[in-house]
DNA sequence: GTCTATATCGGGATAGAC
DNA sequence: GTCTATCCCGATATAGAC
C-alpha cells in the first residue's frame, strides 16, 4: 500500500481492494473475476482495462502485501533498541500489519500452502527483506550474548505461525456458537507469542551456574544498524 | 486413515491417495477431478463411482486427516506423565502427523484459510478432541502449579502454528537456490517449538523475588510416552 | 467395476461501441 | 474509461456400453 504505482483511478483503487478481498477470501484459484468486478462495483471489463490478467492482478497485490511488513519491520531496525527490544518491535509489526490488512494473513497462509507457486522475483525480493531484518536482530543478540544461536526461519516460524493462525482465525471464531473456549484476545495471543518468542531465545544455562538472568542491565547496547 | 470405511478397493484405497495429494496441492478449487483421476491411474468416471462428487471426497479426506491427529494426540495424554511431558509429547505427536501424511500441513492450512468452508460437523468434531485433549493437559498443568494460565487456543496456536509453517515450507525449501539460510533441520525447529512452548507456559515469577529461574523445570521431563 | 463419449456450464479473456 | 455482448476452453458430472 505504501508505493502505489502512478496510474491510480477511483475504480482501479476499488478493484485492487475488491481483488484484495477476493483473494484472501477465496484464494486465487477460487477467486473469480466477475466477483472482484461486482466487490468494486465495476464490469468485468474493467478488470481487463486496468490488469492485463487475474494473475498479474493477484501478483501486484501480494508483492504490495509483502512490501507492506518488510516496511514495517525495517522501520523498527531502524528505530534501535536493545536485541529484545527490536524482537518485540518486529513481533508487533506482523501483529498490527494483520490489523491493517486483514487481506494479509489469509494470502500469506495460502502462498505457504501453495509451495509459493505465485512468488515471483518481485514477491520474493520483499520476503526476504523480513527475513535479512530478522537476522540482522537476531546477530545483534547473538553477539551481545542475549539470544541463543538459532536459524532465522526457525525463529520467523515461531512468530509468524502462531499470529497468522490466530489471525485467520478471527471472523471465524467470532461466529462460533459462542464458545468461550475459542474467545481470545489478540491481546493475550501478542502477549504469548512475545514471551515465547524471547524466551526460546534465551541462551542455554551454563550447565553449573546458579541461573544466570538474561534480563534488563543490558541496556547498553550496539547503535550500529543498517547494513543492506 | 485409521477408521477406513469397508469399501476399501484397490482402485478407490488409489483414488483417496491421489486426492489427498492433488488437494494438498493445490486446494479444493485448485484441484481438478481428471487430474486426480489420472494420479492414481483410473478414469474420471471410477471417481464418480466411487465418490459422489469432488466435494464429498474432499471432506471424507478432511476428516481422515483430523481424525488421525486427534488419535495421536489422545495416545499421548493416555500415556500419562508430567503435565510437561505430555506437553511435549503433544507436540511431537503433531509434528510425526505431519511427517506421516505430507498433506496433512498445507491442507490444515488452506482451511483456516478459508474460514472452514468445507468443514462439516464431522470434521469439526475431530478437531475439537484435539483442542480438547490439550485443555486436559493444561488443565492438569495449571492446577499443579506448573503452568500459568492460558486460553487453549492461545497455546495451540503457539504449537501448531510453527509447525505447520515449517512443514509446510520444507520441500519448497529444498528446492531453493541453496541458500543455507533456509536450510534448517526438522529437529531444529521441533526443538525450538517445544523449548517455547513449555517456556511460554512457565508461571509468572511472584513480583518482589529476584529472577526467579524459568528454568529448573526440565528437570521433571523424560518420562514414559510412546507413539502409535 | 471399468471404460468412452458427451451434456452442461462457469469463468477468463476479448471485441467493439460509446 | 466504461459499457454490453460474446468467444471458448476447461471442469464437474452423467449416460450408457462392456
Amino acid at each position: 500500500m505504501v508505493s502505489q504505482s502512478p496510474r491510480a483511478s477511483a475504480s482501479r483503487a476499488r478493484l485492487r481492494a475488491a481483488a484484495a478481498a477476493e483473494f484472501a477470501a477465496r484464494g486465487f484459484a477460487g477467486a473469480t473475476v466477475d466477483r472482484i468486478a461486482s466487490r468494486a462495483r465495476v464490469t468485468k471489463a474493467m478488470v481487463y482495462y486496468h490488469f492485463p490478467s487475474k494473475a498479474a492482478l493477484y501478483r501486484e497485490i501480494l508483492r504490495d502485501l509483502f512490501a507492506s511488513v518488510a516496511e514495517r519491520v525495517a522501520a523498527v531496525r531502524e528505530a534501535g533498541g536493545s536485541p529484545q527490544a527490536q524482537l518485540a518491535g518486529f513481533i508487533r509489526a506482523i501483529n498490527e500489519t494483520a490489523l491493517a490488512e486483514p487481506t494479509f494473513p489469509p494470502t500469506w497462509l495460502r502462498e505457504i500452502a501453495d509451495g509459493g507457486r505465485h512468488v515471483d522475483e518481485s514477491v520474493l525480493r520483499q520476503t526476504a527483506r523480513v527475513v535479512g531484518t530478522l537476522t540482522e536482530i537476531l546477530h545483534d543478540g547473538e553477539a551481545a550474548g542475549v539470544f541463543r544461536p538459532l536459524p532465522p526461519l526457525v525463529v520467523q516460524f515461531g512468530i509468524v505461525g502462531p499470529l497468522l493462525l490466530s489471525a485467520a482465525t478471527e471472523s471465524l471464531r467470532a461466529n462460533l456458537p459462542a464458545l468461550p473456549l475459542y474467545k481470545i484476545s489478540r491481546e493475550s495471543i501478542a502477549a504469548h507469542v512475545e514471551r515465547m518468542a524471547l524466551a526460546g531465545l534465551a541462551p542455554a544455562a551454563p550447565a553449573g551456574a546458579g541461573l544466570a538472568a538474561p534480563d534488563a542491565e543490558k541496556a547498553s547496547r550496539s547503535k550500529s544498524r543498517r547494513s543492506s
